[in-house]
DNA sequence: TCCGGGGTACTTGTATACTAGTACCCGATG
DNA sequence: CATCGGGTACTAGTATACAAGTACCCCGGA
């Protein structure tokens, strides 16, 4: 009703309320979610609210029981796991095709990040950097032609965002993420598939390393195996 | 109502029942539907109905525009490149796995499928070869550990899917793709991941390869560019 | 004949009402 | 005190009603 203007459709405004307070943990997982407590906060009816679920269900961020209740899902390992491979599989395919047909304004384009990126660093601006990262991420599927590939990475996405946001504000790491960005942008700018291929296989395994101590640190988010 | 208890909720129901249509040609591309005509002809009300569609648009079998329609989409070769693309990235990125950990009684079922196949291609059955074909894939995925390259890949065939069932029935072809899943298979008892790779994608590259005499044969259900 | 305007009949999006089903509390009973 | 049974208050799934907006037909006028 009062905002419903700005922009965004009900449905839209609910995924992204919901869909932001599941992955910064305001609602914490295991937490039981009700349409119409949901629908009411956000000032939508059930409708949208629902929508909204079915798609956050799709990502796996809540579980939706029949007849008994929505649920935030704890982090589980698998579904991280799933989630980095399906990641990793189409920015990998994305990254192959790059390295094949990059042209040079094209590689403006990652050089410019790169060096935003640097700057990024050298003020420790932590939100800063993850914006870059993102976009980075973004040149390099759409570099191959295959948008697709960044929607859907960015779909299953929501597992790994989970594990950023919660893994403690660590200023050293943002300089071996940049190396690891350059060695791929490098590949890529070289012709060399095979080695962005590598490059990217190993950069990515960066977020999935920090699991252990994010699972030490709030073994209440984590389902029991 | 009637026959809602066979199992399928309403909204099941209406996929199975809307995706089959479009993929069968049955509701050719272009064609405007309506939620309340589609509501009244299965038999639901519109609210599983828009559930169902929305998936579907997903899948990019439809294009829903607000306040107007909703419609069949053209097969557009840029979305079946980008059907093509997740299919290949994903799959390969499973059988790469399965290539490492194939055990010996993993291996046992894709040779009882490759025998099944065979026994298909003898018989001329195209409608069991094709639902072997399936099951072989899903094996290697599943092989993986990650069902999740199967889920996703299911999600984006449905443009795959439809040039498959559009394209003439060829019995010669069968005995190529067997050909081709042994040779896949073959791979992955050897642990050969690279190998595996390569067959897989010169695989499904196959599906590809009908779709300029499928626009031919089919003119008016290909976007114009 | 051509052009413009208004009304109608559709469309999807959203809100609300109803249905079926589960969990849980709470009291009665053995 | 323990256990069983029923009622209540919730849940999600589904059906329906309403709102906002587009297209298109048709008629009047130039």
């Amino acid at each position: 009703m009062r905002e419903r203007m700005s922009g965004r459709s009900a449905r839209d405004q609910a995924y992204a309320a919901l869909r932001g307070a599941i992955v910064g943990a305001e609602l914490e997982p295991g937490r039981r979610l009700s349409e119409n407590q949901l629908a009411e906060l956000i000032g939508v009816s059930r409708t949208p609210v629902r929508d909204a679920l079915a798609r956050l269900r799709d990502e796996r961020l809540v579980a939706i029981v029949p007849q008994l209740g929505t649920f935030v899902t704890y982090i589980d390992e698998e579904a991280v796991a799933d989630a980095h491979f399906v990641r990793e599989a189409l920015e990998v395919g994305a990254v192959r095709i790059a390295a094949d047909v990059a042209t040079d304004d094209a590689l403006e384009g990652l050089y410019a990040n790169l060096e935003a990126q640097r700057r990024a660093v050298d003020n420790n601006d932590a939100e800063g950097f993850a914006v870059l990262d993102d976009q980075l991420h973004r040149l390099l599927c759409d570099l191959s032609g295959r948008e697709v590939a960044w929607r859907l990475s960015e779909r299953t996405r929501g597992q790994l965002d989970r594990i950023r946001l919660l893994s403690l504000p660590d200023d050293s790491y943002r300089g071996q993420m940049l190396a690891e960005h350059e060695a791929v942008v490098a590949a890529v700018a070289q012709h060399d598939a095979q080695a962005a291929e590598t490059q990217l296989r190993h950069h990515l395994q960066m977020v999935l390393s920090e699991l252990p101590a994010i699972r030490a640190a709030h073994p209440e988010y984590f389902q029991e195996d």
